[in-house]
DNA sequence: ATCCGTTACCTTACGATGTAAGGTCGAGCT
DNA sequence: AGCTCGACCTTACATCGTAAGGTAACGGAT
């Protein structure tokens, strides 16, 4: 209640303007992104923002927050198997839903409570295969870099990441490196290799 | 040959700027470069560097080349396996040289030469292996995937990237995530991991 | 009914960034 | 001697995150 002296629009709080960053990202790419542009997005001035958050680091830590909260887990209960094939899905599915802020959220360090939890479910998924703690440790890390990775390759393909300025025309390509245009019809298999890759870990 | 009105120090030129270029990168991180930084550094303006560069972009490219040009390989005539193996180092390798630029070069696409050539290069010695083109290419990417999310990791173990801005007190996260801190003992292991990796995509 | 502190938002301003536009100085040819 | 041109510099601008401080409208106390 109270229309104080907005410009215009709905009256701010801390979700709509995490909600509504992370649509600017996922639209416009992290380089898109400023407070100027959110603002105008928002309705308001850039510096309201400050209101809510204090800078930058912590609207994009609530970005990650949400980025997080909607992964959905199986039960406890369920084999441990299916957790983790699972959390490797929801993984992947989150970053194609965001794939301009996974760029950030792969580089950004998991020490955030919604990422230590996540972190702390799967290992106890791996608790549950019973494999003694070095074991489930180097488990854990392999899969996690081949999902890290494979997400990443996915969401770029999507929301392109930096390229060649003056990139190498295909003949050129074509000539020089004949064996990358042998696999050129290599797409959407990556779910094979993924559902393949988990069993691996056995 | 002529000192002319230069500032300080070395005469400009290309190759220098993209040494120095990925010098300070390694030193200050992405977020710490700036072309009036690393045009201090070389001895010169800030727009002197568009004399050889035409813009930020074409920079970068010349560091990838950089980056990319001193990975060693073994001869076309070793088993593919070996092969394999030393190009999964070496990408280890060059991203622990240059983490900070890593975390660029991971994200860039490979359509500049150097890039190309790699994976060329790869794909090369995966076809020694004898699989069909659909396999190879799922061989491919895993292993891509899983070296990139790796050298990721480590590469930003020592460059940090970027933190909540409130991280999560120790103490609490003792207590809501115990399965984390079980296995706070995991350094260094991924060697074995990634050996181990290695012995998968048979 | 009036004052008053607090909340929610805005204005202005600063130093940093990439880079467009154009200036200047010296080496080398004619 | 004069001209051209390569190599480097100066100035200027829009955009960025954000520090500092202003202002208008509300709820509560008097």
């Amino acid at each position: 209640m109270s229309e104080r002296k907005r410009k215009s629009g709905l009256p701010l709080d801390a979700e709509r303007i995490a909600t509504e960053a992370l649509a600017l990202v996922d639209e416009k790419g992290l380089e898109g992104f400023s407070f100027r542009v959110l603002a105008a997005r928002l309705g308001c001035e850039a510096m309201s923002i400050y209101h809510y958050y204090p800078s930058k680091q912590h609207l994009f830590d609530a970005m990650v927050e949400l980025y997080y909260r909607d992964f959905r887990f199986l039960p406890e209960d369920a084999p441990w198997l299916d957790r983790l094939r699972t959390i490797c899905w929801e993984f992947r599915a989150a970053a194609l839903r965001h794939p301009g802020f996974f760029q950030f959220v792969n580089i950004y360090r998991m020490n955030s409570r919604a990422g230590l939890s996540l972190l702390d479910r799967t290992l106890r998924a791996f608790e549950a295969t019973g494999l003694d703690t070095g074991a489930r440790a180097r488990h854990f890390r392999v899969i996690g870099y081949y999902i890290s990775g494979a997400a990443l390759d996915e969401a770029l393909g999507y929301a392109r990441g930096p390229s060649a300025a003056e990139p190498v025309p295909p003949e050129e390509a074509f000539r020089d490196f004949p064996a990358i245009t042998g696999v050129g019809a290599y797409f959407g298999r990556e779910h094979h290799a993924k559902t393949f890759e988990q069993g691996v870990e056995v």
